[in-house]
DNA sequence: GACGATACGGAACGCGCGCCCCGCTTGTCA
DNA sequence: TGACAAGCGGGGCGCGCGTTCCGTATCGTC
């Protein structure tokens, strides 16, 4: 690949990752390449859809959070780890639209490649969970699936309202510790 | 009014509230002229833009939900009407694409009408709110505002996966009881 | 330094959809 | 029942945006 390319390449995902998180899917593309200081061919050049352009950022940006989860698995306090995953999952979320995007469509079936990044974070927050049930710290009538849901309808609750962060934070923290009275 | 103006009026206002329901706002006018059974000109001389139309169809919603709010205001048992109210408030809306278009859209901000009508629904909900908080059933540090993101958030997470409706509507229940150990 | 290949830019195309217009139909009232 | 207004349908226009195309510029190599 030529050196020029490969720096285009470069500037044009830099651009959409800031684009989509400030707009969502939603910013046209032409915008994207006016950021990214390119013209639109060039964008086309290196993702052939904007949709595999989107999925580009998002891969990346789900693949993060995955390691993320995979270094607290092994934190000593399986309780304060998961909460911490939750944390970083509310807040790192909440001023991105993109995600919005990611959770609410399902026009991104896509090449597969974000379903198996899903996947994997789904798996590493599964283990989180799990692992916190264990200890007592969470309550046990959740699972893996549920809890995602809740995290989505929290992100997406914080993408209008950021300021009421931490209440909504703590009302689901507090939630999921509550030990169900059988 | 002609009396067929008037049935053809009713008929768009139906369509529209169910396809408004089934697909959000993206949902094409065509397509709603169409279910209505009258032409696109027809539906523009009911109401002059396609977001006039929409307004319509999320005034009546809205207004119903404040009236149920306003029933319970005065019911025995503060917490019960409260939670009850947030039942309502999560289940109703959870198998509708429009109220997530209508909380999340800023571009709604119309005629005054609708905001107007959210603000007499918040108002109603805070109301309920600060009797349950009164009366012990609900923790003391959230506010109407706080309360309100949060039923948004829950009701878009219950959008993607209705069926983990009971569980999502048990942590929120759960974390707005718990008590702050200050 | 010249030449071939690779990459670039942005004008142009097609499509979907909101909205308007106008010739025709239908209801109403004398 | 006739005449006039009120209302109707759907074809058409304009715009925004995703995508493509191709003449031009740039990179890498001999």
């Amino acid at each position: 690949m030529r050196a020029d390319a490969q720096r285009n390449r470069a500037r044009v995902l830099a651009a959409a990752t800031e684009a989509f998180a400030a707009e969502g899917l939603a910013v046209p593309l032409d915008e994207i390449a006016r950021r990214a200081g390119v013209g639109a061919g060039t964008v086309y050049r290196h993702f052939p859809t904007k949709e595999a352009l989107f999925e580009a950022v998002m891969l990346d940006r789900i693949t993060r959070l995955t390691e993320y989860a995979k270094t607290l698995a092994e934190a000593e306090d399986p309780g304060a780890a998961f909460f911490e995953f939750l944390r970083r999952m509310v807040f790192g979320a909440a001023s991105s639209k993109d995600l919005i995007d990611a959770l609410i469509g399902q026009e991104l079936s896509g090449a597969g490649l974000i379903v198996a990044a899903k996947r994997d974070l789904h798996q590493a927050g599964a283990e989180l969970l799990t692992r916190a049930q264990r200890a007592s710290a969470v309550r046990a009538d959740i699972g893996g699936t549920e809890l995602m849901t809740l995290l989505s309808g929290t992100t997406l609750a914080l993408q209008q309202n950021p300021a009421d962060g931490e209440i909504v934070f703590a009302v689901l923290r507090d939630g999921l510790r509550a030990q169900i009275p059988t």
